[in-house]
DNA sequence: ACCCAGAATGTTAGTGACTAACATTTGGTC
DNA sequence: GACCAAATGTTAGTCACTAACATTCTGGGT
């Protein structure tokens, strides 16, 4: 298969990325730096990623979260089976998957540029819970309403995460924040 | 003194791109066009909106907000205190002054890239509510998932009013979006 | 009416993210 | 070793945005 070359391209691009923006930067730093520091031509690093941002910014999660929001029960409120839906999904996440995980959140949260981007990104989640929701026949505005709330805290501890001490969890923070849209100091 | 030819020269861009925007999207719709259906030069754009989406986006709200969740009683959790003082500064809030913004935010509605400046705007007003929790002792993370949670809500709402009914106010649709996070179905 | 700062606009030239169309190389296959 | 297709390169361009400098207005004092 010819996706091995593919993926040591992508992998030394990614890397060098990386590397520039923690030292320089993010806005700081060019595409044409990027690529070149990655042996690579700038028309080769878009067509390894669509945007400047996407190479700290992804998120395929989208699908998993919508899907357990709507294993939640159908008759909490839509804010309620969200959060209980976002708890499942995150709670106890582990990025032991990508050491570099931590690296890019707080490049992340260094730049205004980037957390636009993570805003956009996270539409997409939101549109995907809305959707499930409306499905189950919640009010449109209602259930946009519930997951934006849920979603920008979770964000709000996932930009904390960043530059948080290190034995601090990512499951740990999104739990925390969630704990705060609990229905009046509820359980868990 | 010379404002009074520069508040016309705005006028007469915001006119063109308003109208623009609309008739052929925007994203679809350079900088240059809006320039010269405005009759200036597109450094001249610049001099007068710093950014593409200023034209649409712009919200000097962040200090009032700020004051009115200061306002609100401190022993209350992050989350509740900042929702009442939301409340306080939107709950009847009425754009008559500007007969454009059920314009602008339908078209803001319409746009990824418009909504990604929104949040961009809508940091600053965050920071601004986080700062004014964080100087009465509530903790910075804390302060931050209910600032985000809060104006995530609203943000849902304003939106869906761009493509509201006519008589449907702004207002109402806020009351709406921030009685969602009230503790459990508990008062206004 | 005249003149003159200073504001408002114009001009030119450039950077940087991104795109489209087409040419070239590379890696595995038969 | 020739062949096919994926991966990369080349070229030329668009668009948002910026800096430095030149020009034109506009209002206020004489």
């Amino acid at each position: 298969m010819a996706t091995s070359r593919t993926l040591r391209t992508r992998a030394r691009i990614l890397d060098a990325a990386l590397d520039l923006f923690e030292r320089q930067g993010y806005d700081a730093t060019t595409v044409n730096q990027v690529a070149e520091a990655a042996g690579v031509t700038p028309m080769t690093f878009f067509r390894h990623f669509a945007t400047k941002d996407a190479v700290l910014v992804t998120d395929p999660y989208d699908p998993l979260i919508a899907e357990a929001v709507g294993d939640q029960p159908g008759h909490l409120p839509p804010l309620e089976r969200t959060r209980r839906g976002l708890l499942a999904a995150l709670g106890d996440i582990t990025p032991t998957e990508d050491a570099t995980a931590r690296r890019r959140v707080a490049l992340v949260a260094r730049s205004p540029s980037l957390r636009a981007a993570v805003a956009v990104g996270t539409e997409a989640t939101q549109d995907a819970i809305v959707e499930r929701l409306v499905a189950d026949g919640t009010d449109r505005l209602d259930a946009a309403i519930a997951a934006a709330a849920c979603l920008a805290a979770t964000t709000a501890a996932l930009l904390a995460w960043g530059t948080a001490p290190d034995d601090v969890t990512l499951a740990q923070l999104v739990r925390r924040a969630l704990a705060h849209l609990a229905p009046a100091g509820a359980p868990s």
